[in-house]
RNA sequence: CGGGGAGUAGCGCAGCCUGGUAGCGCAUCUGCUUUGGGAGCAGAGGGUCGCAGGUUCGAAUCCUGUCUCCCCGACCA
């Protein structure tokens, strides 16, 4: 993409509305606009770092064995009505009226509609288990929206729901949804901490929250630094592998961490001091257990081996894929801007001439943006006439991982400086050294 | 929903108290000079002062109502 012809707004100030590092940076590198309190549109930047880590999120899901579907964002009030939720759900469900005054919402989430259309469609025990999962806008009415898209009133969300024949089942696919977790967090760069989560309407052990570190969070946590030295992409565990999942989950449940909510003073004192990590975090994930909550009162149930009628236990599992882009933001920027982790960032090469008007580095910026763009290197060319500064101090802001600036001196001499952005180390190099360098580098992501 | 604050040019703000028909910085546009790390000079464009009433010869300014946004709290992916 060039800059020349791109739609990248960049501010130098940050509007008075944003408080917290990431939503400000998101305003000033352009990849969000507020249209109303917690609403946000999504620019050209930062709907490509939306896509980046939706894909991430799916391949994982799909990897993990779950399949993707999309379900509306408008449901009937009728749906909701059959569990019981259309009343209890409470203001922060966004009710309207279509044109016939029929009762509609906007979706907060989607447990009644995968259970009643899994109910109409699946009526056999060969057909389970199975894990569902659309990724989805979902809207929350919440009391007070802020921070960004931290706390929007819509916003993007993955949500996976799992049936099984029974409870043992039902662990097997919260444990393989775990690793997934595990994994998803690995490969967007972020440090996501698995913690309990107070029980849910069923109690037991089976609830996690996935809390990315970082010193702006929400809720303060404590964890042990067993954590640090995890191995978060368990990367010789087989999904299949019943036992490897148990061993996982008895490792991660033994392993103290808890929110400021679940926090317990004497587990925690069992924790050597000298392990005891304590910090600030931001929920971007929740998986948990619910048995048979809805499948019970939608009336979901199948026929067993034996001839009689099973009722599945279910479980499910969201990532904020919107609040991630502002969780990773906030894990990860300095005083100049945003350092995207490789695997989100909207390009991986930040192209810029330091002096558009001298033709010799002009035509060999040219000339390196079609070659790393043949070689699907993602490339954000700065092919404008204007000062190197300027451009560079954009392409801090945007938070590329590498910067190739091209200029009249070094190509005289047949170099080119290559930055990287997160250690801000620069480096004169060839122009063929640099091409390879990023091709590889690009080879690696793919 | 309780408490607090704010709406004036794309962004950041002043002006309001003490009414006289809108200003500054950045950004944008034009020209010239510059050019290896967010340039300088000169000029220009851009605002029904959130909206609706009211008071007044006259309202960004005073009064009333209303909408929106932000912050703190309770609540949450």
């Amino acid at each position: 993409m060039r800059v020349s012809r791109a739609f990248l707004p960049v501010l130098k100030e940050s509007p008075a509305d944003a408080q917290i590092v990431s939503h400000k940076l998101m305003l000033r590198a352009g990849l969000v606009r507020q249209t109303a309190a917690g609403i946000y549109a999504w620019l050209p930047l930062g709907h490509r770092v939306l896509r980046k880590i939706e894909q991430i999120v799916r391949e994982e899901q799909d990897r993990a064995g779950a399949i993707e579907m999309l379900m509306p964002t408008i449901q009937s009030a009728d749906l909701w009505r059959t569990s019981g939720r259309y009343d209890a759900y409470g203001p922060e469900m966004l009710r309207i009226k279509d044109r016939h005054d029929r009762e509609m919402l906007y979706g907060p989430t989607n447990e009644e509609m995968l259970t009643a259309l899994f109910r109409d469609d699946v009526k056999s025990y060969r057909d389970l288990p199975r894990t569902l999962y659309h990724i989805q806008w979902k809207f929350r009415d919440e009391v007070r929206p802020r921070f960004g898209v931290m706390r929007g009133r819509e916003f993007l969300m993955k949500d996976a729901y799992s049936f099984d024949l029974d409870e043992a089942g039902a662990r097997q696919s919260y444990y393989t949804q775990l690793l997934a977790y595990l994994r998803t967090f690995q490969r967007l760069g972020i440090r996501a901490v698995p913690m309990k989560a107070a029980s849910g309407p069923i109690g037991g052990d089976l609830s996690h929250e996935f809390i990315v570190l970082a010193p702006t969070g929400e809720s303060e946590v404590f964890y042990d630094a067993a954590f640090e030295e995890f191995d978060w992409a368990q990367s010789s565990l087989q999904y299949g592998d019943a036992e490897g999942l148990q061993g996982l989950f008895d490792q991660v449940s033994s392993t103290y961490s808890a929110t400021d909510e679940t926090h317990d003073q004497a587990r925690w004192s069992e924790v050597a001091e000298d392990r005891r990590r304590t910090g600030r975090g931001i929920e971007v994930g929740h998986i948990f257990y619910f048995g048979d909550k809805y499948s019970k009162a939608m009336g979901l149930k199948v026929s067993g081996p034996d001839g009689n009628m099973l009722t599945p236990m279910m479980g499910s599992y969201g990532i904020g894929v919107s609040r991630l882009v502002g969780a990773i933001i906030e894990a990860s920027h300095d005083d100049n801007g945003i350092i995207w982790p490789e695997s989100v960032a909207p390009w991986q090469v930040g192209l810029v001439t330091m002096r558009a008007d001298d033709q010799p580095s002009a035509s060999a910026a040219e000339d390196l943006y079609s070659k790393l763009t043949a070689a699907g290197v993602e490339t954000l060319f700065d092919d404008r006439d204007e000062r190197g500064g300027v451009k560079l101090g954009s392409m801090d802001l945007i938070g590329l991982p590498w910067q190739l600036i091209v200029g009249p001196r070094g190509i005289a001499a047949g170099t080119v400086e290559l930055k990287n952005r997160r250690t801000g180390e620069r480096q004169e190099v060839s122009v063929e050294s640099a091409l390879s360098m990023l091709t590889n580098f690009a080879g690696r992501q793919a």
